[in-house]
DNA sequence: CCTTTGTGCAAGTCGTTGTTTGCACATGGT
DNA sequence: ACCATGTGCAAACAACGACTTGCACAAAGG
């Protein structure tokens, strides 16, 4: 039962998190120094969440010259909302309709 | 930024947590004595993590004479799922084609 | 009434997470 | 070569989360 799932939720669950990937998905890959100029917090703090994200695989990082640009990766999110989408169904007809086109391709 | 998206992810990191979801909706409301009964940790662990997706508002507890059964309740997890589904819209094609869907109504 | 069983509260342990600070290393431009 | 800037590593700390144990309270049934 111990799927990549805890590291997806876990990482989606700090506000700071999701706001770094939404960021990555908006403007594409950025350094984490970038990142930090934005936030008030340091550039140390960014990149444990980076690493946080990357255990959960939705950030890769990949290194160009002297920078290390972060760019947002999907496919973990379509496991967790798999997962989701499967207890719903049975509750919300809506999350069941989602579910049925999911798995139906 | 600060949602409920926070206690929601929250509470579905853990492979524990997640187990009683898929547990309370199999078989309906049941009590904390008796999901224990079924894990190897104590029944008090399980009313803390029954408690912390109460909090996430994924679970709903009602008393009826001496026992509280604890029953699913879904409505936070379309709003984490419409969070991911906007999130991974611009990467891939399917998730963007549930989003739609999803928004759509 | 008394026993059994389900629940609630409090304290305490132990590991993990978020964050900072300080310093060392690598690289690009002048 | 030199200096500015981006990065990496490690130690430190406070806060939080997952569990446990122990005890007190409430209700159902003999």
């Amino acid at each position: 039962m111990n799927d990549g799932l805890d590291a997806v939720f876990a990482a989606l669950a700090d506000p700071t998190r999701r706001g770094l990937v939404a960021r990555l998905v908006r403007e594409g890959p950025t350094t984490a120094t970038d990142l930090a100029r934005a936030l008030p917090i340091t550039r140390q703090a960014v990149v444990h969440h980076l690493q946080a994200l990357g255990e959960a695989g939705l950030v890769d990082a990949r290194r160009s010259g002297r920078e290390v640009r972060y760019r947002a990766t999907p496919e973990p999110l379509a496991e967790a909302v798999g997962w989701m989408l499967q207890a719903g169904a049975r509750w919300d007809r809506r999350l069941d309709r989602l579910r049925e086109r999911v798995e139906g391709g």
